[in-house]
DNA sequence: CAACCGTGGCT
DNA sequence: TAGCCAAGGTT
């Protein structure tokens, strides 16, 4: 039985509740947000930082958006701390600070989508509901050998997933409708993983219709996603002193909010001259000095690759329109996307 | 509804 | 290595 496989092999989390312990929302719904598309590795570390700073949503609803920022700098999705913020001011203003306890309450809050409410309704509040993420996804298409293919399969396997909560349940006391949620995540974080599953080892493996046809790799059946066009584009850094030049993002898009150094567009087929042309001007600046080599990162949808200029400019110097000047000794406290940590460290010679 | 939205780790 | 993948949401 899936619980009682949970009840020996659960992951000890940070944000997990112990056995028998009722479980904070707040956690629940912090380590939620970080989680979505993010690995339990990388999420550790951000949470513990988190949850130090902001104990309770009231303290994170009383934050500023720019503190929230910095602290989320280097996890990704950056809307998603947007939301996160925008979510504990709508908690903490309209709802007295407490979560809402269904799915369609938290449903209506913003950076919870169907997943996020089911799943915190689920873990937090013990509703009966089955959240389902890829690794329930993964899991629930092998067990059934779905053969649609993914995004469409996607109601399928929400019915099928939601019929394994009411089996991994029956005859309990309580639904411990959380427990089977996570009961499938862990199976598919550790177990039914998507390349060489350890099916032996496997408390549902002789229900498995894949495995029973020795196919548990295919699934789920998905189409291959294509890559972007790579971009270019230029990035500039400019020194005074021991002073950074920086601007902020503008709040929506790519980035959206986060600071960065000037730099030009990043377009498809952008040559070096058409980039370092979007240099920004500054009085007494004497030339550029072009970085050799460049710096490569890749979003989700593209490949970027910037060539890096830098220059030093005199004491006083005014910054430009919108842009502003750092210690650089304090960069590690800005709101700082890792492509611009790149592009400074490679600028600055790091 | 398909496109957009980061980053790091793993195979 | 180049692609795939991770507790998805928004528009």
């Amino acid at each position: 039985m899936l619980l009682a496989w949970y009840d020996r092999h659960r992951r000890r989390l940070p944000w997990r509740a112990a056995p028998g312990e009722t479980s904070d929302p707040y956690r629940v719904w912090l380590s939620e947000i970080m989680l979505q598309q993010t690995t339990v590795k990388a999420v550790g570390p951000y949470f513990e930082k988190f949850v130090a700073r902001w104990p309770d949503v009231t303290a994170l609803g009383r934050a500023s958006l720019d503190d929230v920022l910095r602290m989320w700098a280097g996890l990704g999705y950056y809307s998603r701390a947007r939301n996160l913020h925008a979510c504990a001011v709508a908690v903490t203003r309209e709802h007295d600070g407490v979560f809402p306890d269904t799915e369609e309450g938290l449903r209506a809050l913003p950076g919870i989508g169907p997943y996020t409410a089911a799943a915190i309704a689920a873990i937090a509040f013990d509703r009966r509901t089955m959240p389902v993420d890829g690794n329930i996804e993964r899991v629930v298409s092998r067990l059934f050998a779905v053969e649609e293919e993914l995004p469409q399969a996607k109601p399928l396997i929400q019915q099928l997933a939601a019929t394994l909560l009411a089996d991994s349940c029956a005859g309990d006391e309580t639904s411990r409708a959380g427990d089977s949620a996570q009961a499938l995540m862990d199976l598919g974080a550790s177990i039914c993983t998507p390349k060489k599953p350890a099916c032996s080892l496997c408390p549902l493996s002789e229900d498995c219709m894949a495995r029973a046809r020795g196919t548990q790799e295919t699934f789920p059946r998905k189409a291959p996603k294509k890559s972007g066009t790579l971009r270019r584009g230029a990035a500039f850094v400019v020194t005074r002193g021991d002073e950074l030049l920086v601007r902020s993002r503008p709040d929506k898009g790519l980035l959206g909010g986060m600071t960065e150094v000037p730099g030009s567009d990043w377009l498809a087929g952008q040559d070096d001259a058409a980039a370092k042309q979007q240099a920004p001007e500054l009085k007494g600046l004497s030339r550029w000095q072009r970085k050799v080599g460049v710096v490569t990162h890749v979003f989700t949808h593209f490949p970027l690759e910037l060539v890096v200029y830098t220059a030093k400019v005199e004491a006083r110097t005014r910054a430009p329109e919108g842009m502003r000047w750092v210690p650089i000794a304090t960069l590690a406290d800005e709101a700082l996307p890792n492509v611009m940590r790149k592009v400074i460290a490679h600028g600055l010679g790091f």
